[in-house]
DNA sequence: CAGTGGTCTAGACCACACC
DNA sequence: GTGTGGTCTAGACCACTGT
């Protein structure tokens, strides 16, 4: 896996940054950069408008292109979000310690009307229904129902489920989950959130719901993930036009 | 203001996606848009892109661009998160209803430690705190509370408050609210949430907590929008790598 | 091998900010 | 006016897909 010029622009600027190397907040113009780096100025230009989506820097016609001080001095935040992971399900990364799942289920069953519509399925395919429990350093913090096609991963076997769907996608499809549609609000919790979530009557949940698509579009799973509330923390960084 | 090149390809491929003139589902490959918009294969890559991070296509190398299905199916998800609009605050978008304000409170305070961070102010600094409750067709749906420095805006007065305060930074600064920092999560309601939004007590709360940046990235405002639960859906489109 | 999207270059010209 | 980022071009070469 050779690098690429601008991911390596990026990853250089990003530890200068963090190095202070820029202590008015200014990075150079980039007709500098491209100089410095020694290479195009398209290639800088590509480098600086990744970081900007991603909030780092802040470009300003005829001014110059600044640093994001929230970048700076709460960096965890910028960790999360577009641009970085899909915030979700088997992307899980809670501060290194030790997940475990739980299956709850695994049946096959035929979609409902929105189910095939969410996942461009007729009426004679079937999906996978699986429902898990997730801890996180044994405290239940998740109750997830995913629906996937069969034809997608005929082969999907119970054991799977203890891991990684997506790693096993992966590997199966040679395709990886680099996309979602995700919808997020809250609810009150039911009897069965409260037994397996340990909540009382007045806690509620997160609820994110949405589709996960593999690179080239497909829909994989439609996913509905409930969440103890205390868990659930969904962060954005959003910047338009 | 004149549209650009690669903006009107995106709306012209818009409106022919909607057109049914793919049927296919497959785009012609870029070469060919070219030629027939007669610009830079350059500028196709540009606007192609862009709809490839809102979702609308997904683009595979070696075998060309294909139309998300699920943005002729159920276009209406794709007018909300990233790359549309900040989701949140003054740009709420409740279907055409008439959206309108109480004014809670308008203060003047110094800001907290957090808030220091938050907006870049120093202990000298002043911040208005401004509580509102927003009602959707007389229904009340949300209480917000923000929180922007004074020396932003400092001849803000009350009735600003009962309209839109980024519609007054545009005009006051020549700024516009471009990007936000967001978390999203859910509380139990209090007493204050259940008595203001007509909750029961069982029933949460959603909230949304950030801060709005201006274009050229001066944090306006930290922001904390607490919301009937049944109003609160946060979608949002995620692509990563 | 032909076709497709991905990366990169070198350079022109434009729009906006600041002095 | 000078300097900055924004748009756009024309073209080279690479990497992957499918026949």
């Amino acid at each position: 896996m050779v690098e690429l010029i601008y991911q390596h622009i990026i990853s250089d600027l990003k530890q200068k940054i963090f190095a202070n190397q820029f202590p008015d907040m200014k990075l150079p113009d980039e007709r500098s950069l491209a100089q410095q780096y020694d290479v195009s100025r398209s290639s800088i230009k590509r480098a600086l408008s990744r970081m900007a989506s991603d909030g780092i820097i802040f470009k300003k016609r005829g001014s110059g292109t600044f640093i994001n001080p929230l970048y700076l001095k709460n960096e965890s935040v910028f960790n999360y979000g577009s641009g970085k992971n899909l915030g979700v399900s088997d992307n899980f990364q809670l501060n290194g310690e030790k997940p475990t799942v739980k299956v709850l289920g695994f049946d096959v069953m035929r979609p409902t009307k929105e189910l095939q519509r969410d996942l461009f399925l007729n009426e004679e395919d079937f999906v996978y229904k699986i429902e898990r429990l997730r801890f996180f350093d044994d405290q239940p913090f998740m109750i997830e129902t995913g629906y996937i096609p069969i034809k997608l991963l005929p082969k999907l076997s119970s054991n799977v489920l203890e891991k990684s769907i997506f790693d096993y996608v992966q590997a199966e499809l040679k395709q990886s989950v680099s996309k979602s549609f995700m919808s997020v609000f809250a609810e009150p919790s039911t009897d069965k959130d409260q037994e397996l979530l340990q909540l009382k009557p007045n806690e509620p949940v997160g609820v994110m719901e949405g589709i996960f698509f593999l690179d080239n579009g497909t829909p994989l799973e439609f996913s509905n993930m409930r969440l103890h509330y205390k868990y659930m923390k969904y962060n954005s960084f959003v910047s338009v036009e």
